[in-house]
DNA sequence: CCGTATCCCTGTCGATACTG
DNA sequence: CAGTATCGACAGGGATACGG
């Protein structure tokens, strides 16, 4: 890249490099509609599949077992089966899963803190472009 | 909700509540392809349409358009057009924009940690589950 | 209770060609 | 150089019904 590094911030020579960085990875994995939704259920503790599914309002069981399955096979959470009538299984982050959850919480505390200030630049922005398309 | 709080992990009492905080509005907004690619090549500086296609391999004008834009319509950009031949168009993050970047880039430096990790889950969960689906 | 299988709809994105 | 327009492919996910 031969581009100058103009009015540069502070932190830009760090991580990241010039390339991309881990970050399409993570969004990949956690990207999708329901993934962080479970993650932060289950840490708050054990969850059972039901509980799992009351707690997620909208979430199909299709859904709910697929990313269950994809934490599990990521090493993000565990799943333990009690072989009892009625069936019964648990699901729980392991310490990779709780530390991922942490990260999350991060950004969704950004959220919060910036949903007014998006709100009123999106209300400026459509006021000044009358052509909604 | 009627769920007890069994096992709760020492942070559950924060921010999220019982229900969902801001996560899923975040990655409703930079959990497509190519919005955090633009965002973490604008952390870096001023750049120029041209430079940010080149910086982002793989990506399309069309798409690199709708980006931006929307990164301007919610403040987190912001466009600076010069009437030159040829046009000349810049952009920048906000402050705001900036804010997210480092958001991004913590979530960026939990995916670089926890790479092999995930790996490693994924080859063992693949060998102890033959049922390829 | 927990998980699977099937069908189909929708949004997101890529490819391509064209304007100021 | 920067942006627009059109078309089509493809994966994510909803609805539903069924199985252990």
């Amino acid at each position: 890249m031969s581009v100058a590094h103009t009015q540069v911030t502070p932190q830009a020579g760090g991580p990241c490099g010039d390339d991309d960085c881990g970050i399409r990875e993570v969004l990949d994995r956690i990207g999708d509609k329901w993934t962080v939704l479970v993650v932060m259920e289950l840490s708050k503790g054990v969850r059972r599949f039901r509980e799992l599914h009351r707690a997620i309002p909208g979430i199909s069981q299709r859904m709910l077992t697929l990313t269950t399955r994809r934490l599990c096979r990521d090493g993000l959470a565990e799943r333990t089966a009690y072989p009892t009538i009625p069936p019964q299984v648990e699901y729980h982050l392991t310490p990779m899963g709780r530390s991922l959850a942490e990260a999350v919480r991060q950004l969704a505390d950004w959220s919060r803190e910036h949903k007014d200030g998006m709100q009123e630049a999106r209300a400026r922005w459509d006021a000044e472009h009358p052509d909604e398309g």
